[in-house]
DNA sequence: CGAACGACCTGCAGGC
DNA sequence: TGCCTGCAGGTCGTTC
Protein backbone atom coordinates (compact mmCIF):
# COMPACT_ATOMS: atom_id res chain seq x y z
CA UNK A 1 0.00 0.00 0.00
CA UNK A 2 2.51 2.28 -0.91
CA UNK A 3 2.43 6.10 -1.23
CA UNK A 4 5.05 8.10 -2.75
CA UNK A 5 7.73 7.08 -0.80
CA UNK A 6 7.33 3.60 -0.80
CA UNK A 7 7.39 3.79 -4.49
CA UNK A 8 10.52 5.40 -4.10
CA UNK A 9 12.16 2.97 -2.17
CA UNK A 10 10.87 0.28 -4.33
CA UNK A 11 12.39 2.07 -7.68
CA UNK A 12 15.83 2.23 -5.98
CA UNK A 13 15.99 -1.18 -5.28
CA UNK A 14 15.26 -2.09 -8.87
CA UNK A 15 17.20 0.44 -10.13
CA UNK A 16 20.75 -0.40 -8.45
CA UNK A 17 19.85 -4.22 -8.60
CA UNK A 18 17.84 -4.77 -12.58
CA UNK A 19 19.49 -1.71 -14.23
CA UNK A 20 21.13 -3.46 -17.67
CA UNK A 21 19.83 -6.57 -17.19
CA UNK A 22 17.76 -8.01 -20.18
CA UNK A 23 13.86 -9.12 -20.34
CA UNK A 24 14.26 -12.88 -21.10
CA UNK A 25 10.85 -13.16 -20.87
CA UNK A 26 6.88 -12.48 -19.06
CA UNK A 27 4.51 -15.01 -17.59
CA UNK A 28 0.95 -13.53 -17.09
CA UNK A 29 -1.30 -15.65 -14.77
CA UNK A 30 -3.81 -13.12 -14.44
CA UNK A 31 -4.77 -10.28 -16.40
CA UNK A 32 -7.30 -8.74 -14.59
CA UNK A 33 -6.18 -5.69 -12.18
CA UNK A 34 -7.38 -2.02 -12.45
CA UNK A 35 -6.87 -2.18 -16.24
CA UNK A 36 -6.05 -5.24 -18.04
CA UNK A 37 -2.37 -5.98 -18.24
CA UNK A 38 -1.26 -5.43 -21.43
CA UNK A 39 1.16 -5.30 -24.47
CA UNK A 40 4.20 -6.59 -22.14
CA UNK A 41 5.53 -8.65 -24.87
CA UNK A 42 6.86 -5.60 -26.12
CA UNK A 43 9.42 -5.81 -23.32
CA UNK A 44 11.21 -9.20 -24.46
CA UNK A 45 14.34 -8.87 -25.33
CA UNK A 46 15.52 -5.27 -24.43
CA UNK A 47 17.24 -4.04 -22.04
CA UNK A 48 16.25 -2.26 -18.76
CA UNK A 49 17.81 1.30 -18.74
CA UNK A 50 16.55 2.86 -15.97
CA UNK A 51 13.68 3.01 -13.24
CA UNK A 52 11.86 6.13 -13.39
CA UNK A 53 9.22 6.97 -11.24
CA UNK A 54 6.04 9.42 -11.57
CA UNK A 55 4.19 9.78 -8.60
CA UNK A 56 3.00 6.28 -7.28
CA UNK A 57 4.07 5.37 -10.95
CA UNK A 58 7.23 3.15 -11.76
CA UNK A 59 8.33 3.54 -15.16
CA UNK A 60 10.51 0.25 -15.96
CA UNK A 61 12.42 2.48 -19.07
CA UNK A 62 13.38 -0.14 -21.75
CA UNK A 63 14.21 2.41 -24.11
CA UNK A 64 11.37 2.15 -26.93
CA UNK A 65 9.08 2.28 -24.54
CA UNK A 66 8.85 1.79 -20.39
CA UNK A 67 6.62 -0.92 -18.53
CA UNK A 68 4.26 1.11 -16.29
CA UNK A 69 3.61 -0.24 -13.47
CA UNK A 70 1.57 0.77 -10.43
CA UNK A 71 1.29 -0.99 -6.72
CA UNK A 72 -2.24 0.14 -6.14
CA UNK A 73 -3.02 -0.62 -2.32
CA UNK A 74 -1.22 -4.09 -1.84
CA UNK A 75 1.20 -4.49 -4.82
CA UNK A 76 4.86 -5.78 -4.02
CA UNK A 77 7.17 -5.91 -6.30
CA UNK A 78 9.81 -9.32 -5.32
CA UNK A 79 13.58 -9.91 -6.73
CA UNK A 80 13.52 -13.69 -6.56
CA UNK A 81 17.19 -15.00 -7.67
CA UNK A 82 15.72 -18.61 -6.62
CA UNK A 83 11.68 -18.08 -7.32
CA UNK A 84 9.31 -20.51 -5.53
CA UNK A 85 6.44 -21.02 -7.68
CA UNK A 86 3.64 -18.78 -7.61
CA UNK A 87 1.12 -18.08 -4.54
CA UNK A 88 -2.65 -17.15 -5.33
CA UNK A 89 -1.80 -13.78 -5.90
CA UNK A 90 1.10 -13.52 -7.83
CA UNK A 91 0.35 -12.35 -11.01
CA UNK A 92 3.45 -12.20 -13.23
CA UNK A 93 6.79 -12.56 -13.50
CA UNK A 94 9.14 -10.49 -15.54
CA UNK A 95 12.37 -12.59 -16.17
CA UNK A 96 15.25 -11.94 -16.47
CA UNK A 97 18.88 -13.60 -16.58
CA UNK A 98 19.63 -14.58 -12.94
CA UNK A 99 15.99 -14.44 -11.56
CA UNK A 100 13.23 -12.76 -11.77
CA UNK A 101 10.88 -9.50 -10.70
CA UNK A 102 7.05 -10.92 -9.42
CA UNK A 103 4.39 -8.85 -9.06
CA UNK A 104 1.86 -9.82 -5.99
CA UNK A 105 -1.14 -7.99 -5.49
CA UNK A 106 -4.39 -9.55 -3.74
CA UNK A 107 -6.73 -6.65 -4.26
CA UNK A 108 -5.68 -6.26 -7.73
CA UNK A 109 -6.08 -2.14 -7.86
CA UNK A 110 -2.44 -2.52 -9.21
CA UNK A 111 -1.56 -1.82 -13.02
CA UNK A 112 1.45 -3.13 -15.48
CA UNK A 113 0.86 -1.50 -18.94
CA UNK A 114 3.80 -1.56 -21.78
CA UNK A 115 3.67 2.52 -23.19
CA UNK A 116 5.74 3.41 -25.98
CA UNK A 117 5.00 7.13 -24.61
CA UNK A 118 4.65 6.58 -21.04
CA UNK A 119 4.90 10.52 -19.83
CA UNK A 120 2.26 11.29 -22.60
CA UNK A 121 -0.02 8.07 -21.30
CA UNK A 122 -3.85 9.22 -20.45
CA UNK A 123 -2.29 7.87 -16.76
CA UNK A 124 0.47 9.95 -16.50
CA UNK A 125 -0.43 12.94 -18.22
CA UNK A 126 -2.64 14.93 -16.00
CA UNK A 127 -0.65 14.10 -12.80
CA UNK A 128 0.07 17.40 -11.11
CA UNK A 129 4.08 18.54 -10.40
CA UNK A 130 6.35 16.49 -8.37
CA UNK A 131 6.45 16.96 -4.79
CA UNK A 132 10.15 16.86 -4.47
CA UNK A 133 10.61 18.19 -7.50
CA UNK A 134 10.78 21.69 -9.28
CA UNK A 135 7.04 23.71 -10.18
CA UNK A 136 5.87 22.23 -6.65
CA UNK A 137 5.69 25.33 -3.71
CA UNK A 138 3.49 27.05 -1.34
CA UNK A 139 2.34 29.43 -4.38
CA UNK A 140 1.20 26.48 -6.82
CA UNK A 141 -1.32 24.90 -3.70
CA UNK A 142 -2.57 28.27 -2.86
CA UNK A 143 -3.51 29.17 -6.76
CA UNK A 144 -5.10 25.27 -7.01
CA UNK A 145 -7.09 26.18 -3.59
CA UNK A 146 -8.54 29.32 -5.14
CA UNK A 147 -12.23 28.85 -4.86
CA UNK A 148 -12.25 25.89 -3.39
CA UNK A 149 -14.23 24.57 -0.91
CA UNK A 150 -13.10 21.29 -0.65
CA UNK A 151 -10.98 19.98 2.90
CA UNK A 152 -7.41 20.73 1.90
CA UNK A 153 -6.60 16.98 2.75
CA UNK A 154 -8.25 15.87 -0.17
CA UNK A 155 -6.44 19.10 -2.10
CA UNK A 156 -3.29 17.57 -1.32
CA UNK A 157 -4.60 13.92 -1.95
CA UNK A 158 -5.41 15.29 -5.57
CA UNK A 159 -2.99 13.60 -8.13
CA UNK A 160 -3.76 16.41 -10.83
CA UNK A 161 -2.46 19.03 -7.97
CA UNK A 162 0.63 17.36 -7.55
CA UNK A 163 1.13 13.93 -7.28
CA UNK A 164 1.86 10.90 -5.00
CA UNK A 165 0.62 12.30 -1.59
CA UNK A 166 -1.85 9.55 0.09
CA UNK A 167 -3.42 8.76 3.39
CA UNK A 168 -0.74 8.39 5.45
CA UNK A 169 1.26 11.18 4.52
CA UNK A 170 -1.48 13.91 3.89
CA UNK A 171 -2.39 13.76 7.80
CA UNK A 172 1.65 13.60 8.56
CA UNK A 173 2.36 16.61 6.17
CA UNK A 174 -0.90 18.50 7.42
CA UNK A 175 0.06 18.10 11.05
CA UNK A 176 3.60 19.45 10.98
CA UNK A 177 1.98 22.59 9.10
CA UNK A 178 -0.31 22.99 12.04
CA UNK A 179 -3.54 23.02 9.46
CA UNK A 180 -6.18 21.54 10.12
CA UNK A 181 -7.28 18.51 7.70
CA UNK A 182 -10.85 19.42 7.18
CA UNK A 183 -10.18 23.70 6.45
CA UNK A 184 -11.57 24.68 3.23
CA UNK A 185 -8.56 24.54 0.65
CA UNK A 186 -9.65 28.45 -0.84
CA UNK A 187 -9.84 30.11 2.94
CA UNK A 188 -6.10 29.41 3.83
CA UNK A 189 -3.40 32.21 3.30
CA UNK A 190 -0.22 31.65 1.00
CA UNK A 191 1.66 31.98 4.01
CA UNK A 192 0.03 28.37 5.36
CA UNK A 193 0.56 26.81 2.00
CA UNK A 194 3.91 27.78 1.73
CA UNK A 195 4.40 26.34 5.21
CA UNK A 196 2.34 22.95 3.89
CA UNK A 197 4.85 22.70 0.82
CA UNK A 198 7.41 22.66 2.75
CA UNK A 199 5.96 20.45 5.63
CA UNK A 200 5.66 17.78 2.39
CA UNK A 201 8.52 17.99 1.37
CA UNK A 202 10.24 17.52 4.36
CA UNK A 203 7.88 14.42 5.51
CA UNK A 204 8.62 12.35 1.69
CA UNK A 205 12.16 12.73 2.11
CA UNK A 206 12.58 11.99 5.50
CA UNK A 207 9.96 9.32 4.89
CA UNK A 208 12.19 8.03 1.69
CA UNK A 209 15.64 8.23 4.21
CA UNK A 210 14.20 5.79 6.39
CA UNK A 211 13.07 3.03 3.11
CA UNK A 212 8.79 3.95 3.67
CA UNK A 213 6.62 3.22 5.89
CA UNK A 214 6.29 -0.29 6.67
CA UNK A 215 2.37 -0.56 8.82
CA UNK A 216 1.63 -3.97 8.04
CA UNK A 217 2.76 -5.38 4.71
CA UNK A 218 5.16 -2.98 2.94
CA UNK A 219 8.51 -4.27 1.48
CA UNK A 220 11.22 -3.18 -0.63
CA UNK A 221 12.45 -5.54 -3.62
CA UNK A 222 13.62 -7.61 -1.55
CA UNK A 223 11.61 -8.09 1.53
CA UNK A 224 12.84 -5.31 4.05
CA UNK A 225 10.15 -2.98 5.82
CA UNK A 226 11.09 0.48 5.95
CA UNK A 227 11.12 1.97 9.48
CA UNK A 228 9.67 5.67 8.91
CA UNK A 229 6.44 4.21 11.22
CA UNK A 230 7.87 4.73 14.25
CA UNK A 231 8.42 8.16 12.95
CA UNK A 232 5.07 8.97 12.41
CA UNK A 233 3.35 11.55 14.35
CA UNK A 234 -0.42 11.23 14.40
CA UNK A 235 -1.08 8.47 11.46
CA UNK A 236 -2.30 5.64 13.21
CA UNK A 237 -1.98 7.44 16.87
CA UNK A 238 -5.28 7.97 17.53
CA UNK A 239 -5.44 8.19 21.73
CA UNK A 240 -1.73 8.79 21.90
CA UNK A 241 -0.48 12.16 23.29
CA UNK A 242 0.42 14.72 20.54
CA UNK A 243 4.13 14.93 20.62
CA UNK A 244 4.00 18.78 20.72
CA UNK A 245 1.52 19.45 23.17
CA UNK A 246 0.29 16.79 24.73
CA UNK A 247 -3.43 16.04 24.13
CA UNK A 248 -4.93 13.14 22.80
CA UNK A 249 -4.64 12.90 18.97
CA UNK A 250 -8.26 12.28 17.05
CA UNK A 251 -9.33 10.55 13.94
CA UNK A 252 -11.88 11.30 12.36
CA UNK A 253 -13.42 10.47 9.25
CA UNK A 254 -13.06 12.61 5.91
CA UNK A 255 -14.43 11.01 2.76
CA UNK A 256 -14.87 8.17 4.49
CA UNK A 257 -11.06 7.45 4.73
CA UNK A 258 -9.71 7.76 8.20
CA UNK A 259 -7.60 11.30 9.19
CA UNK A 260 -5.15 11.80 12.28
CA UNK A 261 -5.17 15.23 13.55
CA UNK A 262 -4.03 17.26 16.83
CA UNK A 263 -7.06 19.42 17.70
CA UNK A 264 -5.29 21.60 19.25
CA UNK A 265 -2.15 21.79 17.48
CA UNK A 266 -4.27 22.18 14.04
CA UNK A 267 -6.33 24.60 14.52
C1' DC B 1 -17.57 23.29 -13.12
C1' DG B 2 -16.93 21.25 -8.11
C1' DA B 3 -18.15 18.06 -4.53
C1' DA B 4 -19.79 13.66 -2.57
C1' DC B 5 -20.14 8.92 -2.97
C1' DG B 6 -19.87 4.25 -4.49
C1' DA B 7 -17.18 0.96 -7.02
C1' DC B 8 -13.35 -2.05 -7.79
C1' DC B 9 -11.01 -6.56 -4.70
C1' DT B 10 -9.05 -9.44 -0.94
C1' DG B 11 -7.44 -10.16 3.74
C1' DC B 12 -7.38 -9.39 8.43
C1' DA B 13 -8.77 -8.13 13.19
C1' DG B 14 -12.27 -7.81 16.44
C1' DG B 15 -16.87 -8.68 18.42
C1' DC B 16 -20.48 -11.90 19.34
C1' DT C 1 -15.30 -22.49 15.71
C1' DG C 2 -17.78 -19.58 12.60
C1' DC C 3 -20.07 -15.50 11.00
C1' DC C 4 -20.42 -10.68 10.59
C1' DT C 5 -18.72 -6.01 10.39
C1' DG C 6 -15.48 -2.64 9.53
C1' DC C 7 -11.09 -1.45 8.14
C1' DA C 8 -6.87 -1.10 4.90
C1' DG C 9 -1.27 2.70 2.22
C1' DG C 10 -5.43 4.05 -4.42
C1' DT C 11 -7.95 5.69 -8.10
C1' DC C 12 -11.94 6.17 -11.17
C1' DG C 13 -16.69 6.81 -12.69
C1' DT C 14 -21.29 8.46 -11.69
C1' DT C 15 -24.39 11.52 -9.63
C1' DC C 16 -26.22 15.88 -8.04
Amino acid sequence: MPELPEVETVRRYLEARLKGRRVEGVEVRERRLRLPVEGEGEAVGRRLLRVGRRGKYLLLDLGAGALIVHLGMSGHLRWLPAPPPPGPHDHLDLLFEGGRLRLRDPRRFGLFLWSAEPLGHPLLCGLGPEPLGEGFSGEHLHRRAQGRRIAVKHLIMDGRVVAGIGNIYASEALFRAGIHPARAAGDIPLPRYRRLAGAIREVLSEAIEAGGTTLRDFRDGEGRPGYFAQRLLVYGRAGEPCPQCGGPIQRIRLGQRSTYLCPRCQG
